[in-house]
DNA sequence: CCTATATTGGACTTCACGGTCCAATATACT
DNA sequence: AGTATATTGGACCGTGAAGTCCAATATAGG
């Protein structure tokens, strides 16, 4: 906290905003350990100086970007995830999720699940940072999965909790698929597949 | 391929051997980016010249890796793989991934998927080694499931590669959260709704 | 045993990177 | 305007890491 300047100036808040998304990108182009401090220089134009008057030292920053890159994520979602408690909106979910890939052409994998293969076993803060933002992405369709089982959508003896972890396990594996394989259909069968399991638990 | 010694000799081979051992395994503790030339050095006893003289150079040695990781993966497997034509192996394999991942507490995640996650967007080569080695897997189940069709375990119109796919991608996913969330039964649930998803086109 | 070749030790070079420091400049506030 | 504070530039340092080179030693095969 001594060194770490939180920006008390629009200017400043301008500076420490292009820093973290260019490290941002960055993370998301060549993994964290393949960012450095350089690359954010000379993407941002900043000095060092400016670096470490807004975070702490490269930790700071790429836990920063960690935060971000969760918020940026439920973000790109959006409203989507405000209506999972019905099988057209799960529907329309699944459909955003692979029309996504298929702009991105299946580059890139999930932002998240990137960071988690890469900091799980080495960054204890991070890999804590990373559980809770599945969690509070997973917590929309578990909730949504609830309001179903509620409204006799879902069979009475349904474990809400349980579809959302499989359902998330599938959208993590196939859009591994989809990244290794560089092919946007792995996570299409993989989203049919989820659906499947939710239908099993349909009323 | 110039500077590069397929080792003559027995010694040469153990030596190499060690090295690449050591390797495998400062890649899967630390990441690719985190493994350094010393840490091998440090692990093995061995010298610059002999890391130089068996490997072209940082990469070579890294694909190296890939190569006898893919491989360890699907030796620890075993003969599980040969038997995915019955309900009953399919669940025995099932069981042994979980086991295995309550063995290790959870700790690792897939080496593969671990691997893909680092190397997919920033080495081309990697990324096409490791989709060999996934395909490799995935024909195993794939295989089996086909079987199972002729037999009339499964429906006529089951689709055994999209099957295969999705059962993959439910591995992949859950070994991911069971890694973030240092939770084997991550996986457990994950592999269930897996199971599930294959039910559906049971004959 | 002798020689060609395989293997090994380790000094050395180069360089990218994270991090420190201090002084210069811009901005806010009274 | 004037002062305190926020912001910025950039030189400088230490370290660790990849890679080169050459000479020393071990091993195989005749």
């Amino acid at each position: 906290m001594a060194n770490t300047h939180a920006p008390a100036t629009a200017k400043g808040r301008e500076t420490r905003e292009r820093i973290l998304q260019a490290a941002a990108e960055l993370i998301a182009e060549k993994g964290t350990a393949g960012m450095s401090l350089d690359d954010v220089r000379a993407r941002t134009g900043a000095s060092r100086s400016q670096l470490y008057h807004y975070f702490e030292d490269r930790d700071d920053l790429v836990h920063a970007v960690i935060d971000v890159t969760i918020d940026a994520v439920l973000d790109t979602q959006g409203e989507l995830l405000d209506h999972l408690d019905s099988w057209a909106g799960i529907d329309r979910w699944f459909d955003s999720l692979v029309r996504h890939q298929i702009g991105r052409q299946a580059c890139g994998g999930c932002p998240i699940g990137s960071l988690a293969g890469q900091l799980a076993e080495s960054d204890p803060d991070a890999r804590a940072a990373i559980a809770a933002g599945l969690e509070r992405w997973e917590a929309h369709l578990r909730d949504g999965l609830t309001r179903m089982r509620t409204r006799g959508k879902l069979r009475k003896d349904a474990d809400p909790a349980a579809l959302a972890t499989a359902t998330m396990a599938s959208i993590q594996g196939g859009l591994l698929l989809t990244q290794v394989r560089r092919d946007p259909q792995q996570l299409r069968i993989a989203l049919n597949a989820a659906r499947n399991n939710l239908r099993v638990a349909a009323a």
